[in-house]
DNA sequence: CACTATACGGACTGACGGTCCGGTTGACGA
DNA sequence: TCGTCAACCGGACCGTCAGTCCGTATAGTG
């Protein structure tokens, strides 16, 4: 990869950004505006992302990074031994720590903080003609952890279904509809939502 | 109105079903073949329509008739006395009906089997770009609908995103994504979620 | 310095939603 | 039965946008 490649990449990402940001629908940002505003032709737009979809997904995957970690740390999940590195274990804190509904809202309120900051972008994604908010790869890990912790609090019974439910409680366009509540309210019906899920 | 307006008014909205019937991808369908399928020039539609998502709500709300008299069975509402004809009376069974739960379940359980008997549809209207799912009569109808009733079983305390949750389990998308699991199974969690919500 | 794979950019294409307007026809009064 | 006209019709046309193509420029390499 030379380094002109590598350089534009960012320059664009960080143009897209700035353009979702400023807007409230996301198509009002074309793939000319980006390309615009990066100072860069369109051809190295889809070279370099295939496609808008592929744009958009890998701006959310930069932004999501520090949520990634947020939510990993709340639940290290299976994936702990993926890296042949050596495995972190929590020290000091055993397997008696916080419960199900504390994890879960936890995980679901720190999704709620990122998808208010980044509402604009977050609905491209989730309703970006294709597959829509389900091809999304975090939303896949999350529901397999999700599902995983519902099934513990409560049996495997439904913990599936129950895990896309909670997710559905918190997607974007839901929350851009919910706009000018103060996100207290939100919190407040997320842990409500999730008390009632999983036993307290 | 003329006669050969509301004809064909009839065969736009016939040809605009069998197509998206035919189909999983609501955007396969474009306004120039459903005006070639009925036999029609484009003018006519949006003559007639407004716009792509005036033609795909006309349509739904065509279809969602039998939806709407099924739920107004299940709960009348605050709009019982709307018209000035008599009002009716559900006889023998006085307010120590089903309870809430059933009330709630009934009625997602039928807004389930609308969305998957009209999957293609149901997505093309609640995706469509604008307002998305929520600027939908039906959505803030059973939105008022099931806050009242979830405010009434565990008090006003976050009735309404709760009522928000509930419907957002049944998004028509989401149960795209489930489209291979038995109908039993979708019944089954929905019946746990609402469980969970509201007191048995 | 020559050479080439890589990257660049913007003109071009195809598809689609939506508009426009000259021609047609149903409704109705005489 | 006929004349009149507003409502209606259809499809050519337009603007926009995602995505492609290809001639040109340049970073990296021996």
């Amino acid at each position: 990869m030379r380094a002109d490649g590598a350089r534009n990449r960012e320059v664009v990402l960080a143009a897209a950004g700035r353009l979702f940001d400023q807007v409230t629908d996301p198509d009002q940002i074309t793939m000319d505006h980006i390309a615009a505003a990066a100072g860069v032709g369109k051809g190295t737009l889809f070279r370099g992302f295939g496609d808008r979809v592929g744009l958009i997904r890998a701006l959310y995957a930069d932004r999501s990074q520090d949520l990634q970690a947020a939510l990993s740390t709340i639940d290290p999940g299976p994936a702990a031994g993926d890296h042949p590195g050596p495995v972190k274990v929590t020290a000091g804190r055993d397997h008696t720590g916080p419960g199900p509904a504390e994890r879960v809202l936890a995980a679901l309120g720190a999704m709620l903080d990122f998808k208010l900051a980044n509402s604009t972008l977050t609905r491209a994604l989730e309703n970006a003609g294709a597959g829509s908010p389900f091809d999304n790869e975090l939303y896949n890990l999350w529901h397999a952890r999700l599902t995983r912790i519902v099934a513990e609090a409560r049996g495997p019974e439904n913990a599936d279904y129950l895990a896309h439910a909670l997710l559905a409680a918190v997607r974007s366009d839901l929350l851009h509809q919910l706009r000018d509540w103060p996100r207290a309210r939100l919190e407040a019906g997320l842990s409500a939502l999730v008390d009632a899920i999983l036993p307290s």
